[in-house]
RNA sequence: GGAGGAGUACCCAAGUUUGGCUGAAGGGGCUCGCCUCGAAAGCGAGUAGGUCGGGGAACCGGCGCAAGGGUUCGAAUCCCUUCUCCUCCGCCA
């Protein structure tokens, strides 16, 4: 959420600056009207309390002093009708208010490049080496299913489309790799392992951005406690510390959190329809910081490398790109994506997305420090990265490491996590 | 599922029986000093509190004691609803 003091005293410039996304938020003009008059509202309504506060206190002293107090008792009533009507006139203003702002995206940060969508990302870095192949190479879904580790059929059989069964070294595999990621943030680059909830409350999808604008990408539980499965570690982590105040010495908080993530994929009907790019259920290693704002850039440069070292580890080509205006999640207001190289597609496709959210979530879900020097409770900024997507990995594996008989070869440093070096 | 108990500021914790002078005692914490090679402990001094509105600031005021409603001139304290945690019983991976 945007801070409404920053919105009233820079307008402009933040309307051009949200504008860059490529939609219109001159809409923010009528917030500003409601916080004038809600300020206004404020005003007069707190006199009137001040005041019947005040006599309320001289009651007090009246009847303690045994002297009558009717007399001021029938002066008051007047005035609590109106109090009522302000505060019934100030909780619409704010009730439109926030609605407003909490489907107002985040600012992008200055750096951003500005574009019209994906083709305007630009490519950062380039890295790995793309496999040669003397063979015609296969997609991962053909592979998968003539090695018998991906059953796409049995999947929609007992649940829908766009659900995977994993079976023998393929399951293995996903599940090495999700020791693999977890280890590596770990052991070497100082998360704390977290294991969450993997249904959130509606509270906890505000707080982190996906609500109110996204509902229909959530898979909505039937339970009337408006629950949800979780879109992803982000949810569950960021909301870890959802109303606190951190004591400045546990800053930075850095946790490596593997979930299964589900999404609707609302927007995305007929994309990716085969193999396991694009799933309603699919599988995460998270990272998600919360640091002290003038920390948060370098800890964003940080945690993509973190996550390149995981493709590092495992040898796969993959470029970084920089999401343009465009393209920014809502929460957002700097990305890079990490794209794995992916044969069947003859084209790099998304595998991890680290981003900077600053104050944006940590206000929607006041989270705050106490300065050690004294200074009042400060909203810290909160980072989170892909640290990788498991499944994604996985077809990268399969596709990059394909051999020329059909089988799978296994990355060096998956090894000790498979126990075998191959998948036949 | 049944029966009890409890939620007070960054943390712990008084206050709830008897509604008012309670922004809410007291600690811890935090800051500084002494001590020490340095730290810890100990001792001494100091500090404040969350949020919104007004103001350049000092400061003034509103709200606020799990959340939401109600009674009252006045609620941490009385009433109602909801949530969460704890204990015991039952059930269960």
């Amino acid at each position: 959420m945007l801070d409404i003091k920053t919105l009233r005293d820079h307008l402009e410039a933040i309307i051009e600056r949200l504008n860059r996304r490529g939609e219109s938020h001159e809409y923010l003009r009528g917030v500003i009207d409601d916080d004038t008059k809600r300020r206004d509202i404020i005003q007069r309504v707190e006199k009137l309390k001040a005041k019947h506060n005040e006599t309320s206190r001289a009651i007090g002293k009246l009847k303690r002093e045994g002297k009558p107090v009717q007399a001021v008792l029938d002066q008051m009533e007047a005035d609590k009708d109106t109090i009522k009507a302000l505060d019934e006139a100030r909780r619409v203003l704010d009730e439109r208010i926030e609605a407003t702002l909490l489907r107002t995206p985040n600012l992008p940060h200055k750096s951003v490049p500005k574009g019209k969508d994906e083709s305007d990302n630009p490519v950062i870095k380039i890295a790995g080496d793309k496999p040669v192949f003397d063979f015609e190479p296969k997609s991962h879904w053909e592979l998968g299913t003539a090695l018998d580790i991906l059953d796409f059929e049995r999947a929609a059989k007992i649940a829908a489309s766009r659900f995977v069964v994993y079976k023998g070294l393929g399951a293995r595999l996903e599940r090495a790799l999700i020791n693999f990621m977890m280890d590596m943030h770990v052991e070497n680059h100082g998360y704390r392992e977290t294991l969450l909830p993997y249904i959130v409350n509606r509270e906890s999808m505000v707080a982190s951005g996906q609500f109110p604008k996204f509902e229909a990408d959530a898979f909505a539980l039937k339970d009337d406690r408006e629950l949800y499965l979780n879109p992803t570690a982000e949810v569950p982590a960021i909301n870890m510390h959802r109303d606190e105040i951190i004591h400045e010495a546990d800053l930075p908080i850095q946790y490596a959190a593997f979930t299964t993530a589900f999404r609707q994929e609302a927007g995305s009907a007929g994309r990716d329809t085969r193999g396991i790019i694009r799933l309603h259920q699919f599988n995460k290693v998270e990272l998600i910081k919360f640091v002290k704002p003038d920390q948060s850039y370098p800890a964003l440069e940080a945690m993509l490398e973190s996550s390149e070292a995981i493709l590092k580890a495992l040898k796969l080509p993959y470029r970084v790109v920089e999401l343009c205006t465009a393209d920014l999640g809502f929460a957002m207001t700097k990305t890079f994506d990490i794209e794995v190289w992916v044969p069947a597609y003859n084209n790099y496709r998304e595998i991890g997305s680290i981003s900077n959210a600053e104050a944006y979530q940590a206000r929607r879900a006041n989270i705050k420090y106490r300065p050690k020097d004294g200074g009042k409770p400060t909203f810290v900024h909160t980072l989170n990265g892909s640290g990788l997507a498991v499944g994604r990995t996985v077809v990268a594996i399969l596709e990059n490491y394909q051999q020329k008989d059909g089988t799978i070869k296994i990355p060096d440093a998956l090894i000790p996590y498979m126990r075998v070096d191959k998948i036949t």
